[in-house]
RNA sequence: GCGGGCGUGGCGGAACGGUAGACGCAACGGACUUAAAAUCCGUAGGGAGUAAUCCCGUGGGGGUUCAAGUCCCCCCGCCCGCACCA
């Protein structure tokens, strides 16, 4: 009898060969395809979550599977070190950023070694290092040069109590989240970068993505937003002033019954400033708030200015409001009205009593009858109404009146995007500091290269509010590289993105104390084969890295636009909540269920409420910690179960059942192997010449479970991939080997379910394989072949319909003839009483699928 | 409001337009055990029938087709994203 599998021992023994043995170290081999795998690098929080178990495991079973597929596999890891949370550490509990964030590192370190990944730790980086920072600074002197960064004013939330900027989720019903201050709005001179010069590129390069989630192109097509129009004037009567104004749909000029403005926009308060009235009307659209989902569902509301404009073209009047729901960051902030061709317009229109009158009319309507109702017209059609352009296409109208404008001086035809620079200053400590010094003398000075890093001081407090690199004694002051008079230090650091949008680049060659990274190893590795991460990275992050992708090619670093040639995102993990009597949350820990289907809590066993699954989160307590299901169960179940449940994309529905059910499969293997050793062939017996037909059934069970867990990962389809490796081991479980073919095939068969369950549970796959007798560990052995000749069987069986419904199933021979399969489907005992006394009108025949007889 | 997605047993989920429910979880019956756990064997969409077999079933309603979970139209529900983008 074998001993029951130590699952912890065995584990950690694999782990120990694969360091050894130093299995997972990579350089760049021109011999062989690359292949470039990468999960999204953690935040050191300091403890891993089931979403970065889930996220890990899935990169691990890629980069296992290519590595057996012989390609040379880059598998590295690394850490997302500045940031927020170290601050507030350092707030709340008295600790130093730095310090906190490398105890982080190695806690979650050991925790992500002991899921058994195959990650190249020789190529880790933490972002908060010099070593790693102080290229990006170069960067930024290099993108400055080309022009890529430039300073400009812009607003931000600053909390006057804690001196310091808030980011938009700080603010909370317009209060500051720690201090519950009133958010003030102030103007700060920042750094940007300049991200719209790429906005046409990043939309065109989206199509070229064809290994990315349509959702994340359509998502980011949205966020450049790219519309292409006309910007014109109009001139205000009576005021000697202008309004510019930007509209995708100059065609329906005609039918324009007012001008808008945004409240914030100078001419509402030029026009409208003195008007009583119009301070409240400003109160109640700041009332509103900014989030565009708020507005929606609030009422459209506007206030008449009591002014009207031209234009030359139109040669009419049209009222000017200012209205709530035009915004000053789009376009030119102010838009001109046409009721009958957009709804907002028309619903606004109708709440003013101003006039609806339709100029493009859809074909096959009379433009003397066509009328609009509550539903504005946004289709095509013919211009009418409209004097010299009457009787166009849309199109054309749109592209005569631009023509004319420009003529006419009065307009341009223009590309607008939504898409804006990216703000990267943050007046933080736990960042990287920007190389800029201000001299009162020159001005604003790039820290010389050759002075590089500029490194955070360490001797900061965070005892009293606002920026400790401000309030630092000698720090910020230096003096200027120029003319060396008294300067004083840039004290805002980088937002965070600007690390996580060139770390994939510092992997290929991540100890290069001299460059950012070779060009030549970038060029071998990148891009990413496949990059696996949460969709909350949809925008951001994979836009900025595009876009930072295209700006370090542009100053000579490397030679792609793309980073990432196929994305993955995966899903969230969800739990069940619980709550007491009382209605407070408890964690999945501190209930109990009973025998008889009870839930109970555990120190009192009073009854508690079962809520749905939903994603994990601190507040509803429905959380687990990972690691004491990796303690539990392994790291090889755990994998298991988290690949099993649900498709990649989808949530996950964490349950300890499952888990449970993963760790049994482990043990079943295991015993299988150890336990029936009698019955494989010894290892090297030579293949017998023939088969019977149980060993070929069990021969082909196995070689479709080869071919079919390949494509499965390939598609990241790991659910389907388990499904097929349960269904080998159910055949080969079920087996029972009399003769020397059935005991080859029965080892065949274990050998080919261990080597394909080695990307999803490897330790497990590693034991068992050298329980089998070999000793070269299957870390370095290749995917086993799938035999083609067993992928097809000589027979199959097919359904017989009579008129769609299905009466009967018959066997052949594959490829069968069609009259065969025919003969064969009438003759069937069932089909002949569901046809009888009906006419056979057509017998439908589809080779090796179905036979439908249609009777009538 | 716009954009995207989803809806299949008690549950998670399978299913090139071609035998719906693979695989698993939970459940039930049995074996082993003094007993339990573990393990093993078996049953299992709903309904009728001793059975053979039949009827009904993929959110709802229409349609296309020899054949629809799958394709088309309308509707309902849920989830995600967003920027009232002119």
């Amino acid at each position: 009898m074998a001993e029951r599998y130590n699952i912890n021992e065995t584990e950690k023994k694999w782990r120990s060969v694969w360091d050894e043995r130093q299995s997972f170290k990579v350089t760049e081999d021109r011999t062989k395809d690359k292949y470039y795998v990468l999960e999204m690098f953690p935040y050191p929080s300091g403890r891993i979550h089931v979403g970065h178990v889930r996220n890990y495991t899935l990169g691990d079973v890629v980069a296992r599977y290519r590595k057996a597929k012989g390609y040379n596999v880059i598998h590295p890891m690394g850490w997302d070190a500045f940031g927020l949370p170290a601050e507030n550490a350092a707030i709340e509990r008295g600790l130093h950023p730095g310090a906190w964030t490398r105890s982080n590192i190695v806690q979650m370190k050991d925790q992500l070694k002991s899921m058994g990944l195959s990650i190249d730790w020789e190529r880790e980086v933490a972002t908060c290092e010099p070593d790693y920072y102080r290229h990006e600074q170069k960067m930024f002197l290099d993108f400055l040069k080309a022009g890529l960064a430039y300073r400009k004013e812009s607003m931000v939330n600053w909390d006057p109590v804690d001196n310091t900027v808030l980011a938009n989720e700080q603010v909370i019903d317009g209060k500051g989240w720690r201090t519950g201050a009133p958010v003030e709005r102030r103007r700060l001179s920042q750094w940007f970068l300049k991200i719209t010069h790429y906005a046409d590129d990043l939309l065109g390069g989206l199509s070229t993505l064809e290994r990315w989630p349509e959702k994340v192109r359509i998502m980011q097509e949205n966020w450049i937003g790219k519309s292409v129009g006309l910007q014109f004037k109009w001139n205000v009567q009576g005021a000697n002033e202008t309004i510019e104004v930007f509209t995708t749909r100059p065609d329906t000029l005609f039918g324009a019954a007012f001008l808008a403005l945004a409240p914030d926009h100078p001419m509402s308060e030029k026009l409208a400033g003195g008007k009583e009235g119009f301070a409240e009307f400003r109160r109640k659209c700041q009332a509103q708030g900014t989030s565009e989902a708020a507005i929606e569902q609030g009422e459209k509301f506007g206030f008449d200015t009591g002014y009207t404009a031209t234009h030359p073209l139109l040669g009419r009047e049209v009222p000017v409001y200012v209205a709530n729901f035009i915004l000053m960051d789009y376009g030119t902030g102010a838009v001109f009205g046409v009721p009958a061709h957009d709804q907002r317009d028309l619903d606004f229109a109708r709440k003013y009593n101003l006039p609806v009158r339709p100029v493009v009319i859809p074909e096959g309507a009379d433009p003397a009858s066509f009328e609009i109702g509550k539903e504005a017209y946004v289709g095509p059609g013919r211009l009418a109404n409209s004097q010299f352009i009457n009787g166009l296409s849309v199109d054309d109208a749109k592209a005569d009146i631009i023509r004319r404008c420009e003529e006419a001086g009065t307009g341009f035809g223009t590309t607008q995007y939504r898409l804006r620079d990216w703000g990267i200053s943050r007046q933080r400590y736990w960042g990287c500091p920007i190389p800029i010094v201000h001299c009162g003398n020159c001005g604003v000075v790039p820290v010389p290269e050759d002075q590089l890093p500029v490194t955070l001081p360490d001797d900061v407090t965070f005892d009293k509010p606002g920026n400790p690199l401000e309030r630092h004694p000698t720090w910020k002051h230096v003096k200027c590289p120029t003319c060396g008079k008294d300067a004083r230090r840039e004290t805002d650091t980088f937002d965070t993105f600007f690390e996580s949008s060139w770390y994939f680049a510092r992997y290929c060659d991540a100890q290069n104390p001299n460059a950012a990274f070779g060009k030549e190893k970038a060029e071998y590795w990148l891009p990413v084969d496949q990059y696996i991460g949460g969709v909350e990275h949809a925008v951001l992050h994979l836009l900025y890295s595009r876009f930072f992708t295209r700006a370090l090619r542009d100053c000579g670093y490397l030679d792609i636009a793309e980073p990432f040639a196929g994305l993955f995102t995966q899903g969230m993990v969800t739990h069940e909540t619980y709550q007491d009597q009382a209605g407070k949350w408890l964690y999945p820990t501190e209930i109990e269920k009973t025998a008889d289907g009870k839930v109970i809590k555990v120190d009192d066993r009073s009854p508690v409420t079962v809520g749905p699954s939903i994603k994990m989160s601190k507040s509803k307590k429905n959380t687990i910690d990972p690691q004491d299901i990796l303690d539990t169960y392994g790291a090889d179940a755990t994998r298991l179960f988290i690949l099993s449940d649900s498709p990649p994309e989808r949530d996950l529905e964490w349950t300890e059942a499952g888990v449970e059910g993963a760790w049994k499969f482990v043990n079943r293997l295991h015993r299988a192997v150890t336990e029936n050793a009698d019955g494989f062939a010894a290892k090297d017996a030579p293949k017998p010449a023939t088969f019977g037909e149980n060993a070929t059934r069990l021969r082909q069970a196995a070689h479709r479970a080869i071919a079919g867990v390949a494509t499965d990962v390939e598609n990241f389809h790991m659910n389907k991939a388990v499904a097929r490796v349960r269904e080998l081991a159910n055949a080969l479980f079920a087996f029972t080997a009399a003769t020397d073919d059935e005991r080859w095939a029965l080892r065949e068969g274990y050998e080919s379910l261990v080597r394909i369950i080695n990307p999803m549970t490897p330790h497990l796959a590693e034991e068992l394989w050298s329980e089998l007798g070999h000793t070269t560990p299957l870390v370095e052995t290749p995917w086993p072949q799938a035999e083609e000749a067993l992928l097809v069987s000589n027979t199959v069986t097919l359904g017989v319909q009579v008129n769609g419904k299905l009466r009967a199933s018959i066997t052949l021979a594959k490829d069968a003839d069609q009259k065969v399969a025919e003969s064969a489907a009438m003759e069937d005992a069932n089909v002949q009483r569901a046809i009888e006394g009906k006419q056979v009108r057509k017998v439908i025949v589809v080779p090796n699928r179905i036979v439908n007889v249609v009777v009538s």
